[in-house]
DNA sequence: GAGCACTGC
């Protein structure tokens, strides 16, 4: 057997280069590795390493050195919060002696990390935790012992605030990098700024898709990259003459997939979309279309239709995967889940939409709209990749030459795209008070930076001089947006906080109501009596509490959870995450909490209450919602029942949405707090998640929401020794943002001229 | 006048 094994991966792509790549780590702190997926970099350079004798001895030496300099220089942390024990510094004596290599090898999917570690434990014949494991939450298959570890990258932020040298480690591998998902990008920072300190006894190894190395590139300091190939078959790329209209997308993505199957050889066709309702728009259309070919008299070969995406049940998802007999082919309608995180075998072709839907945050409203957006080219290829895995492949763009060609060269990463207040929080948990300059691979607005800053302050994370507070530092501890986190720990002192846990774990996950579509007319009429039934005009946190109780008091039954249409996975998922925050508020200490609750306003207002008959523990949950969420209040406008006027920002208006209680019920309270602003139009907000709250409760706060100092806040007044390199940046690129509308003012004067002569052409046709 | 892509601690 391991002979085979052997054999195997002397075949991979990555082999040819094994020495190369072993040469540049001796030699460089940063390494940056591309190939495509098949080249077997993630399963096989940590090998190397591992069984690289001198590497392991080398490296050994120069971390007993820094340790031991270190531990010499007693060096504390910046800043010290008295609230939480874990912050001392990391000295870990049993590593300064160590002669065992430790590796981690981050990942952005927790299905990855494991298969990833399985197959490694199963190449070197060993068991899993042994020498080889993965961490990821919830589950822990790594011991002391352990070498080589797989993590999805939150973890190992996790790992950063505990030991921001990262002293457990000798290599850091961060796959998949390409893909920029929130962590990576902190990552990439906090594992800079930890190698640098580590004075070359710590590795890093950038893995990466072929396109996009440049941006890697300059942010590591031009340092060394090897390129290997994968294993992958040519796939022929055509384009639609005419971009298509929103309206026709559907309609023409069924007739190109028709058309495939009816005119080319063996080989499934994948055809992406925007939406989940897209795909069952399609596969439907799709079956009348067919029934209508067969109709005509034309011949038509044995097909079947799929579709997939998120939100399915891993059932429907699982049949996808089922082999067809070797005469019929699949078409398959998907949404972006098939771009990267799942693969289907055989693939043959692809149709390409070149949409996909995108949630981007607005920071000057604080919402999240859901937009269908045009793909980036980086997306176009990937999804092009996806014909070319078993067998050459042809993937039929549904867009011209020049819409591609327009389109913007990446995907945005998503640190351009959320709300940063829990990355600032961490940064600033770190010692990293400079958040304003902090150099991130890509830089995120200043606006975005700024409003996550006043959010902070106005839960009291921070301090009006930008400086986190004790309340900060344990808001830190947990894995949720600090507004959540400061609800969370107010809602132990105003002893709710198994509720409170069990609604933030809830929140935490998707839907706990079954998804069901439009199109299903029985289904969703159920699905609104059953949700009447439970609504509970305390609000939408309050109705989902009472669902979910009601649902472990059934005994976690699967057939409740079926008849009340629940989704069994998000509750277990639920449940889970409830046990976890549950853990981490036994650890918040309610003595030392006090000396910042004693002058909070909701927590007097809580103690005078608690007392009195009226009073129950709902109002209690309500009140630490409230110190979390005050921001977000809103007061009804009378000139449409479920138009709502938010107290700041200033005049925004905002709709209730169409699946909270309030809309179930048509019963619209005064003053309400809502936990989500979400929506469609990017206009007009959507309040998601609301809860009728008593405006007295608020009233106070609101005189600090309007006199935030974002000067102070930001600590612009500390930068200035540093002004002229922020000057230079912001001048290199307001320069970059120039080219580009220069670009594209002249990409958009040929599309127009190009339009022109076609246009003048048809005319003399006619004529 | 609105209806939801994908991850992750």
């Amino acid at each position: 057997m391991s002979q085979e094994i052997q054999q195997f991966r002397a075949t991979l792509p990555i082999n040819e280069f094994k020495q190369e790549i072993l040469k540049q780590i001796q030699e460089n702190t940063f390494i940056i590795i591309t190939g495509d997926t098949g080249s077997g970099k993630s399963t096989q350079l940590p090998q190397y390493l591992l069984d690289d004798e001198e590497f392991r001895l080398n490296i050994c030496q120069k971390r007993k050195k820094f340790l031991e300099e270190r531990v010499e220089e007693k060096e504390q942390p910046k800043v010290q919060g008295f609230l939480s024990k874990k912050l001392k510094p990391f000295v870990p004596e049993d590593r300064i002696n160590s002669t065992d290599l430790k590796i981690v090898v981050t990942q952005p999917r927790r299905m990855a990390a494991i298969s990833m570690a399985k197959r490694v434990a199963f190449e070197r014949n060993q068991n899993l935790g042994i020498e080889v494991g993965y961490s990821i939450r919830f589950d822990n298959s790594t011991t002391n012992t352990t070498q080589l570890r797989y993590v999805t990258d939150g973890i190992l932020v996790r790992e950063c605030l505990q030991d921001k040298d990262l002293t457990g480690y000798d290599v850091v591998i961060l796959d998949e990098a390409h893909e920029r998902s929130l962590y990576t990008d902190v990552l990439f920072a906090l594992v800079k700024t930890a190698a640098k300190r580590r004075k070359g006894s710590l590795k890093v190894i950038i893995t990466s898709a072929t396109l996009n190395i440049n941006i890697f590139k300059n942010y590591f300091e031009g340092c060394p990259y090897v390129k290997v190939h994968g294993k992958s078959f040519p796939v022929e790329v055509k384009y639609a003459e005419h971009n298509i209209t929103q309206q026709k997308r559907n309609h023409d993505a069924v007739n190109a997939a028709i058309r495939m199957h009816l005119h080319e050889g063996p080989g499934d066709i994948l055809v992406f979309l925007p939406g989940s309702e897209d795909c069952e728009v399609c596969r439907k259309f799709c079956y009348e279309r067919l029934a209508e070919v067969l109709n005509s008299g034309v011949e038509v070969p044995s097909v079947l239709l799929y579709t997939l995406y998120g939100s399915q049940t891993s059932e429907d998802q699982s049949q996808v995967f089922q082999r067809a007999d070797e005469h019929t082919r699949k078409i398959i309608f998907c949404t972006n889940i098939a771009e990267t995180s799942l693969t289907i075998d055989n693939i043959g072709f692809v149709v390409d939409t070149g949409y996909v839907k995108q949630k981007v945050y607005n920071p000057r409203t604080g919402m999240d709209s859901l937009i269908i957006q045009p793909i980036s080219k980086t997306q176009a290829i990937q999804r092009t990749g996806r014909a070319g895995r078993t067998q050459a492949g042809k993937c039929y763009r549904l867009f011209s030459k020049q819409f591609y060609e327009s389109l913007s060269e990446h995907t945005t990463a998503e640190i351009m795209r959320v709300n940063l207040a829990s990355v600032m929080l961490l940064l600033k948990s770190m010692g990293i008070d400079d958040v304003v300059r902090f150099e991130f691979m890509e830089q995120p607005t200043q606006e975005a930076i700024l409003q996550s800053l006043r959010q902070l302050y106005l839960i009291q994370a921070i301090d009006e001089d930008g400086q986190i507070t004790p309340m900060g530092y344990e808001m830190s501890r947990y894995p949720l947006e600090p507004s959540y986190a400061k609800a969370l720990i107010t809602s132990k002192m105003m002893e709710c906080s198994n509720e409170m846990s069990a609604i933030v774990a809830i929140l935490s996950t998707e839907s706990i109501w079954q998804r069901i579509t439009r199109v299903d007319v029985d289904g969703y009429q159920k699905l609104q009596e059953i949700q009447s039934q439970h609504a509970d005009p305390a609000g939408d946190h309050l109705s989902l509490l009472k669902i979910f109780s009601e649902w472990k008091q059934a005994t976690f039954n699967e057939q409740f959870a079926k008849d009340t249409l629940l989704n069994l996975r998000s509750l277990k998922q639920a449940d889970n995450i409830r046990q976890q925050l549950q853990q981490l508020v036994e650890g918040t200490s309610k003595k030392k909490c006090s000396q910042f609750y004693d002058q909070d306003y909701l927590y007097k207002l809580f103690r005078k209450q608690k007392d009195s008959k009226k009073w129950n523990i709902n109002e209690s949950i309500k009140l630490a919602l409230c110190s979390g969420f005050y921001f977000n209040t809103a007061r009804k406008m009378h000139n449409g029942e479920d138009t709502y006027l938010m107290v700041y920002p200033e005049g925004t208006v905002v709709d209730t949405d169409p699946q909270s209680v309030y809309t179930v019920i048509q019963q619209y309270p005064e003053t309400v707090i809502f936990t989500e602003l979400g929506g469609t139009s990017q206009v007009r907000g959507v309040m998601k998640l609301i809860s009728e709250i008593n405006i007295e409760w608020v009233k106070p706060y609101f005189s600090n929401m309007v006199k935030v100092d974002l000067f102070k806040l930001a600590r612009i007044e500390f930068q200035q020794r540093g002004r002229d390199a922020v000057q230079e940046r912001r001048q290199k690129k307001i320069q970059e943002q120039e080219k580009q509308k220069d670009l594209e003012q002249k990409q958009k004067l040929e599309k127009h001229q190009l339009y022109k002569a076609r246009f003048e052409q048809r005319k003399k046709v006619k004529m």
